[in-house]
DNA sequence: TAACTTTTGTGTACACTTTCACAAAAATAG
DNA sequence: CTATTTTTGTGAAAGTGTACACAAAAGTTA
């Protein structure tokens, strides 16, 4: 579609931007230059300048960049100019706290569907209105009637990649999988891995050194 | 205490070989060379070779590494030979995801008290045998009392750079962020951050451009 | 219209990371 | 004891991402 290879970091700053950018439209900043921006989100200005030049131009020299239509190109450039519905699979005490914040709204993301292999009362109360809840063994036929392409693994590690391996069947491309194993998918699917144990390992690291 | 600059990614797949390494010795493995290893967890074997070279000679050449030693080995140099205690701030739903988590314990971490500026029966029951629930007007004299050095924070994003503000002057050290906002903290302090929205937006970038 | 100011867009240099490729070390076989 | 095999540890090359610095563009002032 595009000629050449966009980082990923780049678009994960792009949404940095965004998120900037609704709070400055909120303050009611008509415009800002990427030197201002770039100190609003900890980010270099000639970096901000370089990850936009990836997809055109969208400042005006001796100006700056107009919030409002930044903020509309990048939502249309990451195709979030659209609700996106998500499906989960696993409600458990992780799936459940997916369920019940209100943030992904704002984001224009709708958990519009949850899988689990257990369907009991807990789960279903869980549940909030708008979603609905499902046998795992309906996941291929739900999702694949629904279109949905994006999910969220939320299972025991142990389930994983045979959970993974359902869904890339039933037609999913994007996977933000919360179970501390690599998966394997399929070339055309792109997995986000969110790995607390990593993490917190991590910052174990930097405290027990006493460095930096 | 070491000379050098090791990159953070270093450090984040040190953390990966462990738990590789793991499941190698639950497994009944002894020795594992760079090229298996790399397989298994997905990483170029001379990867693994130069992240351990920051730290030393771990293999025997033309054997490969003895699973358990370099473990060990590992451990020792993340930190991971003792249990770290661990705060939480914030007992609402992604909290009390949080708490109930029982991974933790399996990397040597234990959220031993928790914090919220409400408390009431729901998050009382929340918190598991072994944790300490306190109002949040406690936190800077219990984190001290305890030298706890790592917190989590998850309470709402208008709240964290306060929370974490209070955290830093009780003697945290590493801070997990669950909030969707980037913090500033004094140098010597580590943050890292999880951000679904982020994540999920980087997610979309991929399965609506359909590439990759 | 011309001089001046501001800020973008981008060529280029720099820094960091990954991968290659091979000598050195250890084990094994003859 | 020497040759052979294996696999590490590491210098150098390749690749990737970041930051600098400045010409080009747009606006502003006189
Ligand atoms: N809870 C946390 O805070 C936390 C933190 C870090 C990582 N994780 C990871 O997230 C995952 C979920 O954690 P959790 O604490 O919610 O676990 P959990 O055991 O509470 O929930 C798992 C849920 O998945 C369901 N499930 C299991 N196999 C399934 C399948 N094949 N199809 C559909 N549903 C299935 C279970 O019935 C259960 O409801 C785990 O991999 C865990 O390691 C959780
Ligand atoms: N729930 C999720 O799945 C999820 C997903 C992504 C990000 N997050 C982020 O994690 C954070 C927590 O999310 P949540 O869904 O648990 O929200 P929540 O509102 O359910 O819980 C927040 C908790 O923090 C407490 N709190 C607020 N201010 C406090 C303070 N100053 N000191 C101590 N406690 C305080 C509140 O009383 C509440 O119990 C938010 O920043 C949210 O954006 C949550």
């Amino acid at each position: 579609m595009r000629k050449w290879k966009i980082p990923e970091v780049t678009i994960s700053r792009l949404s940095l931007y965004l998120r900037c950018l609704s709070e400055l439209e909120e303050e009611g900043v008509e415009v800002i230059s990427s030197a201002e921006l770039g100190k609003k989100c900890g980010i270099n200005p000639a970096q901000i300048r370089k990850d936009l030049a990836y997809f055109g131009e969208f400042g005006t020299r001796g100006v700056g960049y107009y919030v409002k239509d930044l903020k509309e190109d990048l939502k249309r450039i990451m195709g979030l100019d659209r609700e996106w519905e998500v499906a989960l699979v696993g409600v458990g005490n992780l799936g459940r706290a997916l369920l019940s914040y209100q943030g992904f709204k704002r984001h224009g993301f709708k958990i519009s569907v949850a899988f689990d292999k257990v369907i009991d009362e807990e789960r279903k109360k869980a549940v909030p209105e708008g979603c609905e809840l499902y046998h795992a063994s309906m996941m291929e036929e739900v999702i694949r009637k629904k279109k949905i392409k994006i999910a969220i693994v939320a299972v025991h590690f142990s389930e994983a990649q045979r959970v993974v391996d359902a869904l890339v069947k039933s037609g999913i491309k994007g996977i933000l999988n919360f179970a501390p194993v690599r998966l394997s998918v399929p070339k055309g699917v792109v997995v986000r891995h969110i790995d607390l144990g990593i993490e917190l390992e991590v910052l174990t690291f930097f405290v027990n050194t006493k460095m930096y």
